[in-house]
DNA sequence: TACTATACGGAACGGAGGTTCCGCTTGTCA
DNA sequence: TGACAAGCGGAACCTCCGTTCCGTATAGTA
């Protein structure tokens, strides 16, 4: 299963026109963000701002001097995340093999979700009430799968039969069980099965 | 989807030898079980005390005069609904046709977590910290489905190459995609693609 | 009807976690 | 090196929820 490369979290500190952080400040700006990443890929959503902070050796003002909420710190990290999961996602609508493309990225989603568990979180949580820019990245995700899913469909390799709408419920079934399951091969396993349950009985892989 | 018949609550007020309680005191005692059990059903393990005590037109102190704490009152409630489920899945254990016994007892699991969500939060949350009576009720469910559907895979209807694990996980997940949908017809379907994906290929039903 | 054990309501408590505030420290610059 | 804006720490605050406590009400009984 090959990894996402995640893009390295922005650390620019001003905009043009905006005076330069002072160097102490950028130093725990950036320690604040290795933090929280590291917390977040450790405890989801369920990572709290005093266990960051400590981490980054840091006050919890100093946390909120630089993101004004937790979701909002919670937010920036995952774009660093989700984003190339959308280049990949946008890439796959090129391959020649539709349906193929599909599971490979189901794969792909889910071995990320393995290793940063926030992600897991945030799609699973996707039919509640998760905040807005959350939802819009989901979004844009499952618009992205609802795509792939419709040309591997229409290739002949995915059943006709199960809607997109079921495809988006199993993969919030499938994020929850990666919080659940302490073994990612296992997870891969749950994948693999999904997989062949979305597959037509003509693409079925031999057993 | 035949849906299990739950057992009323008790609402026995004294073992003998104990004193009976008061008209007043047994009358909220049977109101509180009633609104417990209408707002685990609507919440899940989120319902909280204060709601439960609304309902029932009673103040907090008289809910934790009857239930000692909240998980207490969950468990009881909990119970009346996993019973039928045990006594469910040991007589599919009968059943001459394994595979499809197995394949029918996901799809009441189902059904059941859909109308008591406290069920799904339960199920969903197996792998995770819940307190011991949950475990052990979960847990002798799992041992059944485990031994429900190794006689489906020694029947040849059940893929020998999926293990109880994978069954398992896969469980979890749909619990909580119980969570997440607000259509029941949506989980019924996801249930039957994930009963699809455990089916041997000779097994498999006509598309 | 009067007495009392039983039961009641709901204010108060405690802990958890997100957020704010403000007095103190320090990097920067002249 | 002195002045000061920028930045810091972490105590305090707020809200939510489970739980406890105690003064008050009342069912049951003589």
């Amino acid at each position: 299963m090959s990894s996402i490369p995640v893009t390295p979290l922005s650390t620019a500190t001003h905009a043009m026109g905006e005076r330069p952080l002072r160097a102490d400040a950028q130093r725990n700006r950036e320690a604040i963000l290795a933090a929280a990443e590291a917390e977040f890929q450790a405890y989801g959503a369920d990572a709290c701002i005093d266990g960051i902070a400590e981490r980054a050796g840091v006050g919890v003002g100093t946390v909120y001097r630089n993101y004004a909420t937790k979701d909002e710190l919670m937010r920036a990290i995952m774009k660093a995340h989700v984003e190339p999961m959308l280049a990949a996602a946008r890439a796959s609508l090129e391959d020649a093999d539709a349906g193929a493309a599909f599971l490979t990225f189901l794969h792909q989603i889910a071995s990320e979700s393995c290793s940063f568990k926030a992600l897991a979180d945030t799609l699973a949580g996707a039919g509640l009430d998760i905040d807005s820019a959350k939802q819009e990245m989901v979004g844009e995700l499952m618009g992205l799968v609802r795509e792939m899913f419709a040309r591997g469909q229409a290739a002949g390799t995915l059943r006709r039969d199960v809607t997109a709408e079921d495809v988006s419920a199993l993969m919030q079934g499938l994020s929850h069980t990666v919080n659940v399951c302490e073994d990612d091969r296992q997870v891969a396993r749950c994948v693999d099965l999904i997989c062949d349950a979305l597959r037509t009985p003509q693409a079925a892989r031999p057993a």
